[in-house]
DNA sequence: AGGAGTTGTTAGAGCGCTCTATTGATGTAG
DNA sequence: CTACATCAATAGAGCGCTCTAACAACTCCT
């Protein structure tokens, strides 16, 4: 910067005020330093900017796992909007696992990035509020009370029952749930779940299965459900990952969706419109989700707003090929 | 640090090494520091630490399309590979799209990274020599002949050749290819496309359309070549989520595959393996190009190493249920 | 003419850390 | 007992920037 001044036969701070695009700068002298930085190749140090000024412009965006086509969905929203407010994002991922998802946290932490992101975040809501009290944060995909940050979800539980609703509907009572585990939101949908079947009768028909939010936790799932106890005839997948992993193992053990079992997913994904797959799911508004995080956290950054905002959106039933009319034929018969 | 410093009755300079894991610090003397560290919530902040020492041990990625998995799965290897060296990553998106490219890589020259690793750049390679004078750079799924950084890359344009070998084994003429436009290595696997039907005596049948890496141009490429000329037997998607447009579309149409028509991806993605897609295609070893990628950056970075490297791996062919022999059948006749 | 404003520019302190050189303190050999 | 290492700890400069306050140089108004 010092190089650039002398160049530009100015002050060091005058180079910083172009650099910062200041209004107080005469057309003549700006010009004249935006050349000298030209001409030297200069950029400048965002680390020693951020020192200086306590601002990096950054918003730092945790995503659970790059392998699901809903973070990449996510971020496309996120995206514009830090962009059109004058952000820009970094991304880190979490793998699906918690330690990895606090190291990818902590990067952001010492990077001193404006705000984090944390989608489909794992971690407890006492981690949360610490995390808070540390940055400004925005949680999407999840759905908390605390009055430290904001949260930006579908209404989880909701769209579960949607699902339990319209599979009970087409005759179904023998539903099954391969649940999400620690994933984000998976509590809410298996709470839905429950709720909807005891709601519609079916208490005695409630079979849960663990899982994760993985695709082969899909596969993993289907074998639990063939080895032990009766077959049911519809099951509803934590998410569209995970009932790629289902449909694919049905099909591999020769049992066809949905005349044999219907299947519905979660999160209507791209993978989900597919005409291979064309699986019936519940949507989540990915971008504009990822919009109203970013949104939310730069009001926070602003300073234009102290009070916790906790926005609900509510899901819509996507219904594709893979549910249908419960089949009159049994396991055994299709065997 | 001041802080901490006092706390623990010792000097600012002496926290500083402990939290760089000096070992030439007493037993005591730490566990006092660590301990105040903790009662304080500190947490070092890189951007001094950068700002002093010049290095951040860590390494920015730029991938060119979250959308498509095989960025997750290069992903995974340099994580992996980044994280047993002792640096993090910290990623960035391009968007598939120039201009966002050149931002995140700007971020990350602000951020002052110790390196870049470029995952299917589309940059020039006089953008990449310039950029490589800037850091130290490896790029990644592309290959050039530049002395100043390192690609990590599989042969594409064999990969091509093994894909009309393949297709004109089963006894295919009319094959055609949708390229990947502007996406890395799809000039070489548009080459290696051309060269191969040359080869093969089929130089009247090479017909290209243009496209780009994304499922939206499999589409639009299938309606290009449903609606002038004869439709080809088979087709060679530059990449599997192209493909997977392809196939949605031919099914749409009411084309078989492969009875009707056969078709190709290139990359392995775990999509491609999924008993609903089942598609023919080429394999790239995700993980260990991602590995190689980093090790060769930290070679750099650790200056172990002056002249560039250039790994070309050879891929193979999978071969699945989208590619077929060639059917008797017109498409006047299928319709 | 003199005070108040406005505009463009600058000096210099300071952000939170590392790093070099230095100082004591302790041990070890001549 | 002195000379020389070795080890733990520290002072203080410096990394590349921003920010406050101050300063000229004008213009405007009474």
């Amino acid at each position: 910067m010092e190089d650039v001044a002398s160049r530009a036969g100015v002050s060091r701070a005058l180079v910083s005020l172009v650099m910062r695009d200041s209004p107080r700068v005469s057309e003549h002298s700006r010009a004249a330093v935006l050349e000298a930085a030209e001409e030297l190749g200069y950029r400048r140090n965002l680390m020693a900017h951020h020192l200086a000024s306590h601002r990096t412009m950054t918003i730092g965006l945790v995503l659970n796992d790059l392998h699901n086509p809903f973070f990449a969905e996510m971020t496309d929203g996120i995206h514009e909007a830090a962009l059109k407010a004058g952000y820009r994002i970094v991304i880190n991922t979490g793998l699906r696992d918690l330690a990895s998802e606090k190291a990818a946290i902590d990067t952001f932490l010492e990077f001193r990035t404006d705000g984090v992101i944390l989608v489909g975040t794992e971690l407890s809501e006492a981690e949360l509020e610490s995390l808070a009290s540390e940055t400004n944060l925005v949680v999407a995909a999840r759905v908390t009370a605390s009055d430290s940050y904001d949260t930006v979800s579908i209404d989880d539980r909701l769209g579960a029952q949607m699902i339990v609703d319209h599979l009970a509907d087409l005759g179904h009572c023998r539903i099954a749930h391969i649940d999400g585990g620690p994933g984000a939101g998976a509590r809410k949908r298996r709470k839905g779940y429950k709720a909807a079947m005891e709601q519609r009768g079916l208490s005695e028909h409630v079979r849960i299965v663990a899982g994760e939010y993985s695709e082969h936790a899909g596969t993993v799932g289907v074998d639990k459900l063939l080895s032990d106890g009766e077959m049911p005839t519809a099951i509803f997948a934590a998410n569209d990952l995970m009932a790629t992993g289902v449909l694919n193992r049905l099909q591999f053990e020769g049992l066809n969706v949905p005349e044999d079992v219907s299947l519905v997913g979660f999160d209507n994904t791209a993978m989900a419109a597919l005409h291979q797959m064309s699986l019936t799911t519940v949507d989540q508004p990915c971008e504009l989700l990822g919009k109203l995080a970013a949104r939310y956290l730069i009001e926070r950054l602003e300073e234009e707003r102290e009070e916790a905002v906790h926005h609900l959106l509510v899901p819509s039933l996507v219904c594709r090929s893979t549910s249908g009319p419960v089949s009159s034929r049994t396991l055994d018969e299709i065997r």
